[in-house]
DNA sequence: ACCTGAACACCGTTCAAGT
DNA sequence: ACCTGAACACCGTTCAAGT
C-alpha cells in the first residue's frame, strides 16, 4: 500500500468533508477547488469526476444542510403545546444558524435559484413543511388565529430567519440570542393568539 | 482631447458607479476589478490608487448603501401614528431590499466585521437608530408595550430583515411581499399593543 | 499626483493521455 | 472507472517606471 494509491477510495466524500471544514474555518469565499484537491493529495483535475464544477460541490453541501436542518426541526417540534413547540422550533433553527453560519449562507444563496436541481428544490420544500406544520397544528388546536396558514408561516419564518441572520453575522451575540428568541416567540404569539 | 486622456478625471467615482452596475446586473461574485478597469478604459493596476484592494471597493459600496437606506427609513418614518409609521418603515426597508438585493448582501456581509472602518460602523449605527426611534416613539405614545426598547426593536428588525431576505432571494415574489409585510406589521403590533 | 506594463502567485475548467 | 499533466483563459496585488 503506497502512501498515495492511484485511486483515492472515496474522493467524493473526502471532498465534501474537506469543503465543509474550509467553509466552517474560513468561509465560502476562501474555498478553492485546487487547494482542496491539494490537501486531500489528489490532482487539481480529479474533483471534476465527482462534481462537474464548483457550484455542484456547493449544491451538494447545501442539500446536506437542508436535510440536516429539516431533521433538527422535526425532532424539536415534538414537544407538547403550541408555545413550547414554537420555542423549540425557533431554538433549533437559530442553533443551526449559529453552528453553521457559512453553510446557511451557501444554502440560502441557492434556495430559489431556478437552476437548482430537483433534489435541492425537494429538500427546500421539506424544510418549508417542517416550519408550516407546527403552525397548522396550532391553528387546529385553537392556539393560533385562523387564517391563511402559509401567510402566517411566512411571518414566523421571516422572524426566525432574521434572528438567525443576525446571530450568524454577529449582529447578535450568542449570549443575547436566546433572550431575543424567546421575546420574539412571545410577541408573535400574543399577536397570533385569539382573544 | 484624446479619446483616452492619461488622467481619467474622476476614476474613483467611475469605479463605484461601474461596480454597482455590475453588482446589480451580475452579482457580487461576478465583480472583477480587471474587467471593471477594462470597461472604464484604464489599466488593471489603476484602481489600486483609489481602493487599496477589492474589499475596500466593496466597503465603499456598502457605506453608500447604509447611508441611502438610513435616509429612506428616515423619510418614511414621518407619517403620523404608530401603525402607519411602522408600516411605512417596513415598506421602505423591504423596498430597498428588493431594489438592491446584491448591494444588501454586500452591506450585511460587512455589517459586524471587526475589520470594518469606523466610518462604516458609524453608518450602521445610524441605521440602527432609524429603526429603534419609531419603536421608542410608539412606546412614548403608549401604542407599544413598555419594556426594553432595544429588545423589542431587535424583534421588529429581525422580522423586517427576514422578509427583506426572502424578497431579495426570491423566496417571496414581488407581488406577495406587500401582503406579507402588512400581515407581519399587523401580527407584530397586536402582540406589542397593550390591552 | 496619477497611471501603465510587466511580473508573480494564484484561480476554475477542459481534455488527451495514462493506470 | 478513475485520475494525471499540461494548457487555456482568467484573477488580485505589487512595483518600478513613465507622464
Amino acid at each position: 500500500m503506497a502512501e498515495h494509491p492511484y485511486h483515492h477510495g472515496d474522493l467524493r466524500a473526502a471532498l465534501l468533508k474537506g469543503a465543509e471544514h474550509t467553509l466552517r474555518e474560513k468561509g465560502a469565499s476562501a474555498l478553492s477547488l485546487r487547494e482542496l484537491a491539494r490537501s486531500i493529495g489528489v490532482s487539481h483535475a480529479a474533483p471534476s469526476r465527482h462534481f462537474k464544477d464548483k457550484q455542484a460541490l456547493l449544491d451538494a453541501l447545501a442539500l446536506s444542510g437542508f436535510q440536516r436542518l429539516t431533521l433538527a426541526l422535526r425532532q424539536a417540534a415534538t414537544d407538547a403545546g403550541t408555545q413550547g413547540e414554537l420555542t423549540a422550533l425557533a431554538r433549533a433553527y437559530v442553533g443551526f444558524a449559529t453552528g453553521n453560519p457559512e453553510l446557511l449562507e451557501v444554502m440560502y444563496a441557492r434556495k430559489h435559484d431556478p437552476n437548482a436541481s430537483e433534489q435541492l428544490k425537494e429538500a427546500v420544500d421539506q424544510l418549508v413543511v417542517a416550519v408550516v406544520q407546527p403552525i397548522a397544528d396550532g391553528q387546529a388546536a385553537g392556539d393560533i388565529v385562523p387564517g391563511d396558514t402559509m401567510s402566517i408561516a411566512m411571518v414566523v419564518a421571516a422572524t426566525l430567519h432574521g434572528i438567525a441572520s443576525f446571530a450568524a453575522n454577529g449582529a447578535l451575540t450568542p449570549e443575547a440570542v436566546t433572550g431575543v428568541l424567546d421575546d420574539a416567540v412571545h410577541h408573535l404569539l400574543h399577536g397570533l393568539t385569539p382573544r
